[in-house]
DNA sequence: TGTTAACCGAGACGGTACGTCAGGTCTTGGA
DNA sequence: TCCAAGACCTGACGTACCGTCTCGGTTAACA
């Protein structure tokens, strides 16, 4: 529901009440309960009919895996600068915390079309020899959505060399060289 | 508030009513608004206060520092598996998610403690060569609490080999060997 | 709303709170906002319902005019001598004495059906020689209805005798004879 | 006290708080629950104190009695033109509807300094023959008193000529000449 | 084309919690 | 020692939404 997302992005997802998304899709509110159980259902049928925008995909294949993942993470951070996205994703995150059911639909929204994407890339990639082997992609997506969130929700700086930073970590790893 | 730690721990964030908390401490409504204007600033005093259980310390100094950290990580995820510590942490994701005084708090509580301990930590380990130099704790840790956060919210396992797989990831890096 | 009347003439109209009407009524406490504006218009309404009794007819016509407006008296002294009557109408007086738009209904409902009918009476009375003309049904009216209203509220007796009294005096006046 | 006689004025009766009554008279709360136990009772104090003006003292003794009380009257109707003194009265009344012993202690106040001095006002004036024998000050008081109250509380008015007319009632009586 | 059924906006309903106000009691710190 | 100042518990206020439940008016399918 266009609408839903729309006042989850202007008010937050906790100011957004049930009547005022039937107000402003000029709908009732009982037709709202046909379909819906809750407020934090809405959202998921957001997320799974592609309403709330995520990350753009990965940059082409013949790119170098490093500045792959640099631009992908550059450009995710990037959409999160933009006060609207990242309070509609604070609300999401905000409805996840609350309700088991919508975190496993946006769990599995989040990361299943990256995930395979992924997982093809790094392998390419380690066979080109640009990674060690032995790498789980599922790990590498975890760690940055993590690190994205949690920039989120402290209003960390979300500014472009952040993440060349992150990529350098996660590359180089903490080790001895 | 202790009557307000414990509600959260055991409805959730959202379920916990202002009403309910009053009840439990056998206090009128007055008094909280009295000291505080929301539910979520009563959650900031609570950390502030320390009432809200943060991961333990470190290991001691003279572990090696890969150990050190995967204790730590592992006494932290093993704390999360706890349904009450986890609902509590939830509630507190969500509240900060809503509200960016008691994210900023929430914030400082939490790096505070560690992060000048970890800085140390990693400096010594840096000396004593088990590490690569140029390394920023505070990527560390956001990384690490990152990681925590995003298992937490979705709903992932918390099993005490996750942190062996992280650390081991954290420590190699991506890059070939 | 009978459960209105019925509270207030068990506890008095400044102890009935709308909550406690809602709740006696087994109704929301909107609904009651959604149709009346203050405790006073719910007892007003009650008023124009006819919810809220009040005292009987005058006695047939062929009585003589002095026998009936005693009867009369007596009859509503009576009236008020069981407490929960007394108790509505102390409440009716609580409310009128608050809100000028409930008092001016009062004043209408309870005058309005006495008014014709009494001054009728007077008249056909007047004719039989039975009082002196020039005598204002609405000036009778009044002092009998303050005279009822004063002993109610000063917790007088209300004893079938001193209707006898009242009406002795109003009709032979104070004037020597 | 001065402060609540000026807040009634001011403000009316029901708009005035013990707390705002305290805060005006500089003077903490508890002190006042120290002598009073209600704020009706306060009022009570200011009228037996003359702080609030009640009707003027009778008239001279040689004035002839029906004069002396249409003047009489004339004054507390007067008086009740007053918006603030209404109000004040008015507040009065519904504090004595609810509270039996404010209501005694108030008609015992009110009549008390009338009823002996009215009663040999007239006793006086039945020996001049001017009125007939047999006649009960607490029955006349009662009915004056009666007649203003009820005209006070259904707005009706209070100008001069309703003196007169009152009085002319009740000094000729109903019954034929 | 006319009748009927499904649908849906609108919004009233019984409720819960909100944040505020005032009541009356209890505690305290300065005069 | 007294008392203003004000925190405390209580309970009612009037409002916002909740999720449920009728209402009419419109539309679409069938007669």
């Amino acid at each position: 529901m266009i609408a839903t997302r729309d006042l989850v992005a202007e008010l937050g997802y906790e100011r957004v009440t049930i009547e005022s998304i039937a107000a402003r899709a000029h709908v009732g509110k009982q037709t709202i309960y046909r379909w819906w159980s809750s407020k934090s259902a809405i959202l998921a049928d957001c997320i799974l009919d592609g309403l709330v925008l995520l990350p753009q995909e990965l940059p082409p294949e013949n790119d170098d895996i490093r500045i792959s993942l640099t631009e992908w993470l550059r450009g995710a951070l990037g959409a999160m600068a933009d006060p609207d996205s990242a309070s509609l994703i604070r609300g999401l995150t905000s409805a996840a915390a609350d309700d088991p059911d919508l975190a496993l639909v946006l769990y599995e929204r989040l990361t299943e079309p990256y995930e395979s994407s992924i997982a093809a890339r790094l392998e390419e990639a380690a066979e080109r020899g640009e990674l060690r082997s032995g790498i789980s992609a599922a790990d590498v997506i975890e760690m940055l959505f993590g690190t994205i969130l949690y920039r989120l929700l402290s209003r960390l700086d979300m500014g472009p060399h952040v993440a060349e930073n992150i990529i350098e970590m996660l590359f180089s790893g903490l080790g001895p060289t």
